[in-house]
RNA sequence: GCCCGGGUGGCGGAACGGCAGACGCGGUGGACUCAAAAUCCAUUGUCCUUGCGGGCGUGCGGGUUCGAGUCCCGCCCCGGGCACCA
């Protein structure tokens, strides 16, 4: 999964502190000891493995394996702090927690590095997965590592050819032409990613063009209204399902069809939801691509046509549809004429880039009047305007595009908008023109890829038998290791004659292997069910196994996956559902969503390719992971972007500072409480540690966890309150409070509440139940309540918190603070909200 | 261009439509110390005022409301996604 932005340089650390090599009692907290301690142990004991068979109620905490890109970066070890946090704190709850961990390990940057330094994919891949699981260890995340799942593993990719098999044979895989980005200088299929902004190849400079190549595709748009519908059951964050929604596009309307002047044989036809509008057509735009432009084009139109052809060749779909620039020389007319259905007027077609082949029918009816583009286009090219819906007064200079009574349109004058558009379509379908149509904005998958570092799509192209899969016995499907990378030609596989050339499974005669690979997103649509039953060589994942720990309880991970990759999952498991595969458990498979922000560093203007030079390590090898995971989890709200900046590193300190602040009061060092009660100080203590755990509590369960750990910053500081004074709270309060501290710290730094805990109780804070508040104690004992005089605030009463209307009322009465800005009339009125508030409203004097 | 977010002190941020700035970072002052570090304590939006207190303040402009950082409308700026980066 995605490799964020990540900082680029910062200024460097102050130097490691003195470490004493132990941590008891009495010594200053030393994080290095401490933390590997607690690690190893972790690791041998096997503290987070689980099993089908455990009795406790499970719950499945996954953050979205990553791409292994070398050691963590900021953005990794912000994801594994939140999902380790959940892991423990789930744990502590009394749940099985299912918690893997794996890699995403096939894609783009180790075959760019393959060409660049001649080194093998794998190679590079298997040293940089080493690199991040030693870095995720040394956060302090667990895992059970026995479950560790890697995409180009010979199992896994075993497994994917499976599946994809399947959905050949449920005919949900076909293959069809779509465009790539061609360099010709390379000979080679670029990604997106590598084309520049100027539709240049990254490296070699030359100018790409789209090439129609033949290519695998999935019928994710046979799912589109399930995937919609699945939304509404999620709890997933509004902007990601507001995103899949618009994703996914669905739109009603009417598809119909354009007789074409002067072209019996042949008809276009349009798709629109706007039938209302049809009186208003006066011309009508083909896609580029479109099939029959070629036959719309008259020869005194044709050279236009082909040199708007050539130009939008280099262009990329979001360049068709900005109106930046000029649109006059992005249309030309073809020559031809459609006759309108509506009115029988013939108006003329035109060919323009920002008309998408991969939309609707790829070609539309052009409404100026109700249509801002085709207003637009229009104007450039002199066309005619005729408005079908009345717009306001004083309208004019724009298309309308709202509702109100339809004009100029025959039939349908005087209706409303919609009464107009059920109109349009009876009448279009009386007259057997037009279908009612729902349209999707979303299109197929496109699965192949030209490159070699990824799952070979298991199928063979045989001359007699056509396209044939590999037999479940044969797979899985390997490319060959001896592939020469270089810096031009095609994918290393398709020059690999032994693997090219095969036979036919069927047949026997001789037969093409496809050397196309699965999109990097196939992989990553199941390791959440091959996390369940990882070992499995008889199926992809045992269906009982997957039915006990689906759906994952909580995924965690950037927003930058808020469409793609979630949603071709959604997809995948509602395949491998519908084909009994899989558990009706699984069809959603991420019941809850956490989208966490990205890290910045000036503006977030670098480039993703460059590397994470604000390495984990340096602060792991200095203050320690519990201080850095601290300042994760308090700089910003989860969901939001973090900068980081010059003054990063004293932020992470203060977290050091801390962290010691709580072993001095954990250990002791930082005085005692008293051997009497003190009922003040101890009412007080107390009434603050119940509260800071229902706060807590409450926080982890909303995903604020920067106010949780402001919350145990205020409970620290309570508990300095005082101390080595002869006000001293008790030391029974003080170790209530103390404990409480270390409890709910342990989900966060679990090393320093781990190594506090052994030392004041002898066992393992991660095994102990979760703090539960007494709700008497947590109490408030009384509450401010303002006074307002016309909004603004005069004076503050403390109250008891079950006052009532009438006294709150009397009570804000009486304050001569407030009373000094009333003057001497009776307020107007009175707002009272017991026990908070009581605003007096009086007129001005 | 389309879709989705964000904008609050010097900085990160807090705030069920009801005390704007919790908790930190940085700053300032103090205690401890021969001194420093570490630590502990206090203070810190801004303007006017000796003080009490008051005015102004949540990107900009309007609106709803007894009351708006929060809700509505219109802008500006910054970021994410746009189907081959993952």
């Amino acid at each position: 999964m995605g490799d964020q932005h990540v900082p680029e340089s910062v200024p460097p650390l102050s130097g490691p502190r003195e470490t004493d090599g132990a941590s008891e009692a009495g010594l200053a907290y030393d994080p290095q000891a401490v933390e590997q301690k607690w690690q190893r142990l972790w690791a041998s004991e096997g503290t987070y493995q689980v099993d089908a068979s455990d009795p406790r109620p499970k719950a499945y905490v996954l953050c979205m394996y990553p791409y292994p890109s070398g050691a963590a970066h900021q953005g990794h070890v912000r994801n594994y702090t939140f999902g380790d946090l959940n892991v423990r704190y789930r744990t502590m709850q009394g749940c099985a927690v299912l918690s893997p961990f794996g890699f995403d390990s096939f894609g783009l940057p180790a075959e760019n590095a393959a060409i660049k330094t001649g080194i093998h994919p794998r190679e590079f891949t298997d040293a940089r997965i080493e690199e991040l699981k030693q870095s995720v260890v040394a956060l302090g995340a667990v895992y059970d590592w026995r479950r560790e799942v890697r995409s180009h593993d010979p199992s896994y990719i075993r497994w994917g050819q499976w599946i994809f098999v399947r959905m050949l044979e449920a005919g949900l895989a076909y293959q069809a032409e779509a465009p790539v980005n061609w360099c010709p200088g390379c000979q080679t299929v670029l990604a997106n990613e590598q084309v520049l902004a100027d539709g240049t190849c990254e490296r070699s400079g030359d100018q790409v063009v789209r090439r129609e190549l033949r290519q695998w595709f999935l019928r994710i748009t046979e799912y589109a209204d399930e995937l919609l519908e699945g939304l509404h059951q999620l709890q997933w964050p509004d902007r990601v399902k507001t995103m899949q929604r618009n994703w996914i596009g669905r739109s009603e309307g009417v598809q119909f069809a354009l007789e074409v002047v002067d072209h019996p044989d042949i008809e276009l036809t349009v798709f629109t939801t706007r039938p209302d509008t049809g009186f208003g057509v006066t011309y009508a735009v083909v896609a580029p691509e479109h099939p029959l432009l070629s036959a719309l084009t008259t020869t005194e139109h044709r050279r236009q046509v082909d040199e708007l052809l050539q130009q939008v060749a280099h262009l990329s779909d979001i360049e068709r549809q900005s109106t930046e620039g000029s649109l006059d020389k992005r249309g030309t007319f073809t020559g031809s004429y459609v006759l309108n259905p509506f009115n029988g007027q013939p108006v003329p077609v035109y060919v323009a880039d920002y008309v998408l082949m991969g939309y609707g029918t790829g070609a539309i009816m052009a409404v100026p009047a109700e249509d801002q583009r085709d207003w637009d286009f229009a104007a450039l090219k002199g066309l005619d305007v005729v408005r079908t819906t009345q717009p306001p007064e004083d309208w004019e200079g724009q298309a309308f595009t709202g509702t109100g009574v339809k004009v100029n349109s025959g039939f349908m004058d005087g209706m409303s908008v919609e009464q107009a558009k059920v109109a349009a379509l009876e009448w279009l379908e009386s007259k057997g023109i037009g279908v009612r149509k729902v349209n999707y904005r979303l299109r197929d998958w496109l699965v192949s890829r030209q490159r070699y570092w990824g799952c070979p799509i298991p199928v063979v192209h045989c001359p007699s038998c056509g396209t044939v899969p590999v037999p479940d016995d044969q797979l899985p499907v390997l490319a060959p290791d001896d592939v020469e990378f270089l810096p031009t030609g095609e994918s290393p596989l398709a020059r690999h004659d032994t693997f090219r050339d095969t036979t036919c499974p069927a047949c026997g005669g001789a037969a093409r292997r496809e050397t196309d690979t699965l999109d990097t997103f196939f992989d990553s649509s199941w390791y959440f069910l091959r996390f369940c039953d990882p070992q499995d060589d008889r199926r992809p994942f045992d269906p009982a196994l997957t039915q006990r720990w689906m759906p994952v309880d909580q995924y965690i991970g950037g927003i930058e996956h808020a469409v793609l990759h979630l949603l071709y999952a959604r997809f995948f498991t509602r395949v491998l559902v519908d084909l009994g595969l899989a558990p009706v458990e699984a069809r959603e498979p991420f019941a809850r969503l956490f989208t966490q922000g990205m890290i910045r560093m000036d503006g977030s203007k670098m480039s993703k390719s460059k590397g994470n030079l604000v390495a984990p390590s340096r602060y792991f090898d200095s203050v320690g992971a519990d201080a850095l995971r601290l300042f994760h989890l308090a700089v910003a709200p989860p969901a939001e972007d973090v900068d980081w900046t010059d003054q990063t590193d004293e932020v992470i300190a203060g977290w050091s500072r801390w962290i010691s602040r709580v072993w001095r009061l954990a250990t002791g060092q930082a005085g005692s409480g008293g051997t009497k009660p003190n009922e003040a100080e101890d009412r007080r203590l107390r009434h603050f540690t119940h509260r800071t755990i229902q706060k807590v509590t409450s926080d982890l369960d909303r995903w604020s966890y920067n106010t949780a750990v402001s919350a145990l910053r205020e409970l620290a500081n309570a508990c300095y309150h005082n101390l080595g004074t002869p006000d001293a709270p008790s030391a029974v309060a003080l170790d209530e409070a103390v404990d409480a501290l270390v409890l709910l710290l342990a989900p966060m730094a679990p090393h320093v509440a781990a190594e506090a805990w052994q030392v004041r109780h002898g066992d393992h804070v991660h095994a102990r139940p979760w703090p539960v508040a007494d709700a008497q104690l947590a109490r408030d004992e009384t509450v401010t309540l303002v006074v307002q005089v016309n909004g603004k605030v005069r004076d503050r009463i403390e109250v008891d918190p079950t006052i009532g209307q009438a006294e709150a009322e009397l009570l804000a009465m009486g304050s001569e603070r407030a009373r000094a800005h009333m003057g001497t009339e009776p307020p107007v009125k009175v707002v009272v909200k017991p026990p908070r508030l009581v605003n007096f409203v009086v007129r001005p004097h």
